[in-house]
DNA sequence: TGACAAATGCAACTGAGTTGCGTTAATATT
DNA sequence: AATATTAACGCAACTCAGTTGCATTTGTCA
């Protein structure tokens, strides 16, 4: 792991263990959000520490939740740039997308008329894949 | 209920129900999607009853599913014209909002440069109310 | 190396959502 | 209006994601 990544871990008061390296690795190689059950699949530890790990490091945000709507919480590393994923409803492949406009205009916007401020956003496209349509 | 709900209902193939009918009624009054915990409060009936309904209406194009990522699923009446929730992440109070630019045109763009058909998108935006601020 | 806190495993639990099946109610047909 | 058909419903039992309490182990630091 990374001098820079096990620096800030323990920063965060959190140790460097087997576990948490693999998670923090997997997540690193993965081209998609994983669920729970995902990573409990490639590490073979109990699912009560798997959870407990995720909440640790989503609470010290190195994770971000994402959400396809499917019931299954996915989660990647939050060091990766801001982007949204494009899910095919048919496939269920995933690409990241960039959009042109950020929303920060909206949420400009938002703070002024709602009078309400905006921390995050999620935004998922659901539609046909390249292959399926 | 409308008679336009009605013949819509009828020609979908669906009876005119007393769960059915409650369901669209609480929803219709309903200013924030509702979980079907909270449906379920309102109506004395089997919630086996109450998935099966939802999602019924879902597919019969009735209602919009709506995830705020905390593990419940919401649904509101599709007929609304399309917006997003503003959610405190405090007193999880919810607001609606329309925004000022659709994302029509990232759609485009996607399906020009991802070839990726778009069909929707899930947009909520999280963070502090006016009152939890 | 010893002490302390963080991390882990295990078993039992909770709660959302599902399934199979027998019964009831709404609608169409005669 | 009586009957047949099929959607709708209730119930019990189930699955599966995620949680909790508690005892044990491991990483870190003095």
């Amino acid at each position: 792991m990374q001098d820079e990544i096990v620096k800030s871990l323990k920063e965060s008061g959190l140790k460097i263990t087997t576990v948490r390296t693999r998670i923090l690795e997997i997540l690193n190689i993965s081209i998609k959000p994983l669920t729970v059950h995902k990573i409990l699949s490639e590490i073979d530890v109990n699912k009560t520490t798997i959870y407990r790990e995720i909440d640790i490091l989503l609470k010290a945000g190195y994770l971000n939740k994402v959400d396809f709507g499917d019931g299954n919480k996915r989660y990647e590393l939050s060091s990766l740039d801001h982007h949204h994923h494009l899910v095919c409803i048919k496939c269920h492949a995933v690409e990241d997308v960039v959009l042109k406009e950020t929303l920060f205009n909206e949420e400009n916007l938002i703070s002024l008329t709602n009078k309400f401020k905006v921390s995050y956003h999620n935004l998922e496209f659901f539609g046909y894949c390249h292959n399926c349509q």
